[in-house]
DNA sequence: ACTCGATTGATACAATTGTTTGAAATTAGA
DNA sequence: TCTAATTTCAAACAATTGTATCAATCGAGT
């Protein structure tokens, strides 16, 4: 019965996404998995390769690509709100179970040699949909720097509210830093900033088509 | 004579710049500073304190806020892009001397008890400046909320390049994200990007200006 | 029931690290 | 020059931590 293993990363999981990385240490991990230390030696080689297998188990069993229920219709500007929306769910709700989301944040903001797989296998495809969605509003017109730039443009107003929350709440406080952290009204904003960011381009890049639309 | 203080302040600051607290050791720290293991508890009372004492040194002696030369009628495009490049220059420029604002960045990335200072007397008066620059376009009737989105949806933008820097080699290309980090047109976009969304925002909050769409 | 591989368990090891100590050396003031 | 405070130095301490060892235990196939 290989269960220990399964305790352990959880466990594991637990303390990596809780404490980081150095901070963990494995009796502690063990201890909290009724496990023996030298389990950890032997289901996995060492504390690192154990580290790695827990990002791994977060970004399989954790958030993955949902069916938001696209038809080819859809019109771009709700594609782009859906988009928003759920990212911004995944990362600002933090009373949700699982050690899976906060360890990725982790690995995110300080990353490690885990980050290379994250990013192919969880990040990578979230991001092409991003760019899909951007491309859609900036037309076939425009350079691929210009896709990347607006749609990091779009990402980075979701990702401040996470990364950088401690910072936040010192500037603003604590508070009201909670009150501006509403997954629906802050979706709602960082849509309406981006969608004008994103039509002034399109306008930008075909000057003959000047303003009256 | 102090100049063993001020070495291993010095010796201490790029150590934790370059690999952090918990990796950067003592030893290695007095070494590198040619100075006794003791010395960092004689002149600061223990690493927890030699690293608090770093960080302030690096935001008093770091970056501060340079003087545009804006005059009363300096309009507030011309205030907003400023502000965004000075930003810019002061984050992505790698090749510059000093682990002040290396050190800062690692700070906030996962702030510590010494990011509270830091945000008072080094984030906290930037963010004012900006906070005043985009109240300029969100008008006087805006709320205190819209304006501390509208600053964080500008921010967020420019932080994106340096703190997410490792995913953004890994989704797009080291070469092509090193081209999209180019200060002056990474600016230019932000700016462009910003000012459609503060635009938007001025007219969205007067209904019957509304767009014709 | 027996055997062999897989798994678990208690313990020891080696290395590192922050911190302390107390004596020596240096410096500054009278 | 003498003295007292400041500063340096080498060494050791105490605690932690990741890892390795090796015997004990378990489990399934014969």
């Amino acid at each position: 019965m290989d269960d220990t293993r399964e305790r352990i990363l959880n466990s594991a999981g637990e303390a990596f996404a809780a404490k980081g990385f150095e901070h963990s240490t494995i009796r502690e991990i063990c201890g909290h998995a009724k496990a023996n230390i030298a389990a950890v030696n032997y289901h996995f080689r060492d504390k690192q390769s154990l580290y790695l297998e827990t990002v791994k188990a977060a970004h399989c069993s954790g958030a993955e690509l949902p069916d938001f229920g696209w038809g080819p219709d859809t019109p771009p500007e709700k594609r782009l709100f859906d988009f928003i929306r759920h990212m911004m769910e995944d990362m600002l709700d933090d009373d949700r179970p699982g050690w899976q989301v906060p360890l990725l944040m982790r690995e995110m903001a300080r990353p490690s040699q885990a980050c290379e797989e994250l990013v192919r296998s969880f990040i990578g495809p979230k991001f092409q949909v991003l760019l899909g969605i951007v491309s859609e509003f900036l037309g076939p017109t425009a350079s691929q720097q210009t896709r990347y730039r607006h749609t990091f443009s779009v990402v980075s107003q979701c990702l401040l509210y996470r990364f950088h929350r401690a910072v936040g709440r010192l500037l603003v406080g604590a508070d009201e830093f909670q009150r501006l952290s509403d997954v629906q009204q802050l979706a709602e904003h960082v849509t309406q900033f981006s969608l004008a960011g994103l039509r002034a381009a399109t306008v930008a890049s075909v000057p003959e088509l000047e303003p009256t639309r």
